[in-house]
DNA sequence: GTTGTTGTAGCTGATAAAGTTACAACAAAG
DNA sequence: CTTTGTTGTAACTTTATCAGCTACAACAAC
């Protein structure tokens, strides 16, 4: 099972944005026909990250733009943004194994610290990356 | 979206088989009665382990047991069982960007390499748990 | 042969992502 | 104030995956 695209979607947005806010009005269509996606879903991650206060979007006259520096946008951040994990950790995990079992009465106590370990791992090495850090590695190429 | 429940069942069947290896045979009924989950559900994932070279299930007269030392089974080698993320990785990447955008040209050359970083850092962590130390933990808690 | 169990097929239901259509709300320009 | 282009959002559909369930052939041991 895989982390949904939504993630990738938003790097793809927010260096759009980037590349194009001073040449174009960056609207959801545009950056549909960039990422191959229909527009609703951009504009859906586009309402997630507004509320992150990553991006502002201007209804009505149209365009999307970065709410904050780049280098203050981590993947973590966007990861938090468009992911819905509140509470549940990125494991899920079965829910009321047997308590008359001495091993289904403390899985939960013996494993839940190692998982969330896991999982603080992975979004430590996503809070080391930036987006003017994913900016930069574009320019070279582009 | 959650990585699905097969792993931490996993666990819970190997620390069952642990367990209770010395006491009575462990069938799929009887760790389907401690995960509480459906046995057909137990024997799916003692396939999956069987085929990763984890456990040994004999057929007819029933029970499972591990195939190699718990120090030699580590979290990463269980997810690697029973997540199929056979060359996908992790993160599902939208498909089919627009090659004529520079962005969409680009994008997985960009992020790629960042992604895969992430989640090699999520496996070095699970790679550094094993059975064992799961058990030795469960050990003092029963 | 009887019994208990595994291995697996086939179906169902639940959940989530993403596509699609549609339209009200809104801002700016004419 | 009307037109135009866009956002915000609802509603439905499609697709995929997980997990529950039933059923039964294959198999081992007694």
């Amino acid at each position: 099972m895989q982390i949904s695209s939504r993630l990738t979607v938003a790097v793809h947005v927010l260096l759009c944005i980037e590349v194009f806010k001073d040449q174009r009005k960056v609207t959801s269509d545009f950056l549909a026909s960039s990422v191959n996606v229909n527009s609703v879903v951009i504009r859906r991650i586009l309402q997630q990250l507004k509320k992150a206060g990553i991006v502002r979007v201007t209804r009505g006259s149209g365009g999307a733009d970065t709410a904050r520096p780049l280098e203050e946008i981590t993947l973590l951040n966007l990861y938090h943004a468009v992911e819905c994990v509140d509470g549940e950790g990125l494991f899920h995990f079965h829910e009321d194994p047997n308590s008359l079992c001495p091993v289904g009465r403390n899985i939960h106590a013996v494993l839940d610290g190692r998982l969330e370990e896991v999982q603080a791992a992975m979004e430590r090495e996503m809070n080391s990356v930036t987006m003017q850090d994913i900016f930069n590695d574009a320019k070279t190429l582009m």
